[in-house]
DNA sequence: ACAATGAAAATTGTATACAATATCGGCGTT
DNA sequence: AACGCCGATATTGTATACAATTTTCATTGT
């Protein structure tokens, strides 16, 4: 729902976890790059203890690295770890379909989702600023549908390693067609409890996002930041 | 590797975290516990900075649920929640074993794990003081063989939510047997590239876990020290 | 007696100060 | 000139102080 860049601090720990997370993943800092928690400070204009709150957080999403010599470092993002994440979530998002076409459906809920993307499908180039955001929304939807909160929650812990490869589609107009045929095809398959056409669909859609990943991920190690150090010497 | 309840903090916060995850895993807390942090300190005889970072990394994991500017509190253990995690962890396992069939083999390390295993079925009784953490281990090791490193993490977030019922197992001595069993079934099949005989033996394993967990947590909600506040009343 | 209001207490968010430890560089000795 | 020792610096771990906000409870007015 948050429009665009705003940040409404509830507090700065979760602010600045939120703006960190997002320049790492979108690959702004280089690979190892340092962090320092003064350094953050300095930046932010904070005291230690949110940025301290971040960079755990940081920490336990993996995002950042803590080395045994006691400083943090930015992890490096590998190609084979994008297309690691891309692999379980096809495996859970299969398994997600599976259930969805096996128990009892919300109607309604599909009703509602199936609106939507009708509705995103026919306004394209103009209703889709928030591709990434309806896309994620769309995927954790299903996800929680399932009624299985384990589920939905490891998904959505891979999600947000493939965050910034969303963000970076959301220009392809191409990719947006294709992703709404695939949703609303999704969605008529679970309706019909059409099992196979279900698992096509959701897999086509999912590995075609993956196709994309490497041409985004190159790109964006492209525009990288060289701040190894703040101040290289 | 470490022993029995020897506490060696390297630093007071992962130290407070793992002993308060631990009680919330054995549930010697009522469901929807509240915990402060100031009585954290007072209990544990240290400052509110490591408490606190020792709770957020309870909520981040899942254990403790957080009330906006209010409050913290003892996550419910639902019995569904176990059952949904048992499923997703089959899920992840089945792809974890078919991976390992057809990928290239570590031949020296499949003999390892066949050695300790047979090692471990042959000694029974004595040897086995420390099963959950060899079962963890073992599931651990054969996920991190895939190469997958997300799938081997995701699996091993979700092992860390059943925690408790592997270590309300330990004592069935019927159950260590067969784990041997069915664990040793598993390298082989896999060894082989024996595709069908390896899922049905991971099924087999992670099934009858399963099966004991309503009993465990049973059990173990029996055991629930009411203290909702530290003084009731 | 009950409800509304306000003050005090409780609790978390943030800032800062202090402690411990590791890293790096300079200085002296051989 | 090279090696090692020692101290200064940098950096994280921990403690405490302060701010902001919510909750609780007592007091007061109707």
């Amino acid at each position: 729902m948050r429009q665009g860049g705003e940040k409404l601090a509830e507090n700065l720990s979760v602010d600045i976890y939120e703006r960190l997370s997002l320049r790492i993943l979108k690959l702004e800092y280089a690979p190892g790059h340092r962090l320092t928690e003064e350094g953050l400070c300095a930046e932010f204009q904070v005291s230690r203890s949110p940025v301290r709150e971040a960079l755990n957080m940081l920490v336990q999403r993996g995002l950042v690295k803590k080395n045994p010599r006691q400083n943090y470092a930015v992890r490096e993002l590998e190609l084979k770890e994008i297309r690691d994440a891309y692999h379980v979530r096809l495996v859970l998002e299969l398994e997600v379909v599976s259930l969805l076409c096996k128990q009892e459906l919300d109607h309604a809920f599909l009703d509602r989702l199936e609106a939507r993307w009708t509705e995103l499908r026919d306004g394209l180039p103009d209703l889709f600023i928030h591709a990434a955001e309806e896309d994620e929304h769309f995927h954790h939807a299903l996800a929680e549908a399932t009624g299985n909160s384990v589920l939905a929650k490891s998904l959505a812990a891979i999600d947000s390693q493939i965050h910034f490869v969303r963000l970076s589609d959301i220009t392809n107009l191409e990719r947006l067609a294709k992703t709404c045929v695939d949703h609303l095809e999704i969605i008529n398959a679970v309706r019909r409890r059409d099992l196979k056409n279900a698992l096509i669909a959701i897999s086509r859609n999912i590995e075609w996002a993956e196709s994309n990943v490497e041409a985004a991920l190159k790109a964006a190690k492209g525009r990288q930041i060289g701040k190894k150090t703040r101040s290289p010497d």
